[in-house]
DNA sequence: AAAAAAC
């Protein structure tokens, strides 16, 4: 067993160390943030304290007025057994003693939180709740790829990285016995303080990776001093994400992994009372999850200020930084009060990460680490995928055959939910105005409803009232719904990218899936990445498609693959001139790569293995 | 060209 990579961080923070790039031992690596460097110019408005954590423990007042109200009488490290080099100090394992306040430590002035698990504080029992539905077997298969300086190992356990009592009670509550690949790698990662940039399959555990460490660091600093404002507040952690809906559902997830710990998660995004989100806001704020919009509403309004971010997490980071959202993004991240790249952490996280847009987000990253996740089994291998060659005129015929079909295979009386993906919002109305009348269940997700419409939608869809959701691409990613047993792309994307992340709300948390796409002339830009794509995934490829993909001009950038390979992407520095293209990473030199949990070395062959499928596993598995 | 994202 090899000594822990906290341990390591530990020893040489202790001695001061300075970084050094040069010598890939991974103890001569210390965090960004635990640099003991003066700002890089001194003009630079430093907030009050500097981001970096205090060089000694900080006076233990715990009169943090936004959001702890913490323990009068000292902070949870216990007194001065906390190191004083920050939260990557705990290496030792430390859940002896010392290290995390229990859960008496005081709550005292806590207000009383709703218990997200139901099981009214009960103590969980572990061993009957293992996640029995997950195959952990087949995460050997699962090919992993990182590269960047020093990468800290992966761990097998959440044990092996002391995430804190508060938060470890939470993940057993959410019954997570084992890490999911991408959290096995992206978690220490980031508690090593790392940058990074992930890129993991759809349904692969996302959410979790970023959030444990940000709730665990946010967990030990809860001495930070937070200035002041009048109205205005300073969250620690900053999530976004590109829907109000995905804003959404990240709060809830974060809201339960920081139950009872005192962190304070809020969620602001457009089209809800700004009033209700400002209330929350006032009440004390530690991770912010947002849509981009409001929340520069808010950030002009200086009800929040980015001056204490520690941590920034964007959620399907390739969408946030394409056209659409590129502006908006670089004005939060840049242009406002946010502590620069090496100040605070930054990670992107997203299922496919074009070479563009890997290019765009090195500017919000420090010297940061890349990581390539798999699924287990592979993203599509629980998805059945299927092209048919469907005029235009011919798209709602061939759906309600396809629906009728649907019904039979219906469960428990029920019928199995159907999400069909449409081009346009007033493609999506008519479509589901056409289903109604003819007698289908329908419901519609789309950009020009109210928010409260677009709830009540996908409330409606996933209680299974109304079984079958016309949605735009608004619904094409990050949202877990499960049970959807048919992903139907009535009208292609232009993009293999969206293709893959609107599948990947089918065949979910081990569950099979299947996807049916229209094809027809208007989509021959696609014949080609999707023909790649499904033979990719060992899917049956329509001759007819074949001939399109072939006949297709070659389309060097646009839809080619951001990975070209089992990965949503590969990371694009890799391409520099030092680094000859080419299928034999193991001629990089920051570059490894590995299969599951066993040793690193190459996934030889194993990867076809499939993963059964079995029951369902909790929903917080993205 | 469309979708998303503030009021």
């Amino acid at each position: 067993m090899r000594t822990s990579w906290a341990d390591s961080v530990a020893n040489s923070a202790s001695e001061n160390a300075a970084p050094a790039p040069s010598r890939p031992t991974r103890s001569a690596y210390v965090p960004p943030h635990l640099r003991n460097k003066p700002p890089p110019s001194s003009d630079a408005p430093v907030p009050v304290p500097a981001p970096a954590p205090a060089p000694a423990p900080a006076p233990l007042s715990g009169h943090d007025p936004v959001a702890y109200n913490g323990p009068a009488s000292g902070s949870r490290w216990g007194g001065g057994a906390r190191p004083d080099f920050g939260r990557q100090g705990y290496g030792s394992g430390g859940r002896s003693g010392g290290g995390w306040n229990n859960r008496s430590g005081g709550w005292d002035r806590r207000e009383r939180e709703v218990n997200p698990f139901g099981d009214d504080d009960a103590e969980p029992g572990f061993a009957e709740q293992e996640n029995t539905g997950i195959n952990f077997d087949a995460y050997e298969d699962i090919p992993v790829e990182t590269s960047g300086d020093n990468v800290p190992p992966p761990v097998n356990t959440f044990a092996e990285i002391d995430l804190g009592e508060g938060l470890n009670l939470n993940i057993r509550r959410c019954k997570y016995v084992r890490p999911t690949p991408v959290q096995r790698y992206a978690i220490p990662i980031s508690v090593a303080g790392r940058d990074l940039m992930a890129c993991a399959q759809t349904g692969s555990g996302k959410t979790a990776a970023f959030c444990f460490p940000i709730i665990s660091g946010i967990m030990q600093e809860q001495y930070v001093q937070r200035p002041r404002g009048a109205r205005t507040v300073y969250p620690l952690a900053l999530i976004l994400a590109p829907t109000r809906e995905l804003s959404s559902q990240i709060h809830d997830e974060a809201k339960k992994f920081s139950y009872q710990t005192g962190v304070k998660v809020v969620v602001a995004y457009g089209g809800a009372p700004i009033n209700l989100q400002l209330r929350e806001l006032e009440r004390g704020v530690d991770i912010l999850v947002a849509t981009p919009g409001r929340l520069v509403d808010l950030l002009e309004r200086a009800r929040v200020s980015l001056q204490m971010i520690r941590y920034l997490a964007l959620d399907e980071a390739d969408r946030m930084l394409d056209m659409g959202f590129e502006p908006q993004i670089r004005k939060i991240v840049e242009q406002m009060d946010m502590p620069p790249p090496g100040v605070r952490q930054t990670m992107l996280f997203s299922a496919t990460f074009p070479k563009e847009i890997q290019r765009l987000a090195s500017d919000f990253l420090a010297s940061y680490i890349f990581l390539a996740v798999g699924r287990v089994g592979s993203s599509t291998d629980l998805i059945l995928q299927r092209v048919e060659y469907v005029q235009e005129s011919d798209k709602r015929s061939h759906l309600m055959d396809l629906l009728h079909a649907q019904v039979e295979n219906g469960v428990h009386g029920k019928q199995a939910l159907t999400l069909v993906f449409v081009e346009t919002k007033k493609g999506a109305d008519a479509l589901e105005h056409w289903l109604y009348m003819n007698g289908f269940p329908a419901t519609t997700i789309h950009g020009d409803r109210t928010q409260q419409e677009r709830e009540l939608a996908l409330r409606s869809f996933k209680s299974g009232k109304t079984p079958i959701l016309v949605a735009t691409d608004v619904a094409a990613r990050g949202l877990d719904i499960p049970h959807v047993a048919h992903v139907v792309n009535f009208d292609l994307p232009n993009d293999i990218d969206d293709y893959v992340h609107r599948i990947g709300r089918t065949g979910r948390a081990g569950k099979s899936g299947l996807a049916t796409a229209f094809f027809n002339d208007n989509n021959m830009s696609l014949a080609k990445p999707l023909a790649e794509l499904m033979q990719e995934a060992n899917q049956e490829v329509p001759v007819w498609l074949t001939r399109y993909a072939s006949r297709a001009a070659y389309s060097g950038g646009k839809n080619r693959r951001s990975g070209g390979n089992r990965f949503g992407g590969r990371d694009f520095r890799r391409d520099s001139s030092s680094f000859n293209r080419g299928t034999a990473m193991d001629s990089y030199s920051g570059m490894n790569s590995g299969s599951g949990y066993g040793a690193p070395g190459g996934y030889g062959g194993g990867y076809s293995g499939g993963y059964g499928g079995g029951p369902g596993v909790s929903s917080a598995w993205d």
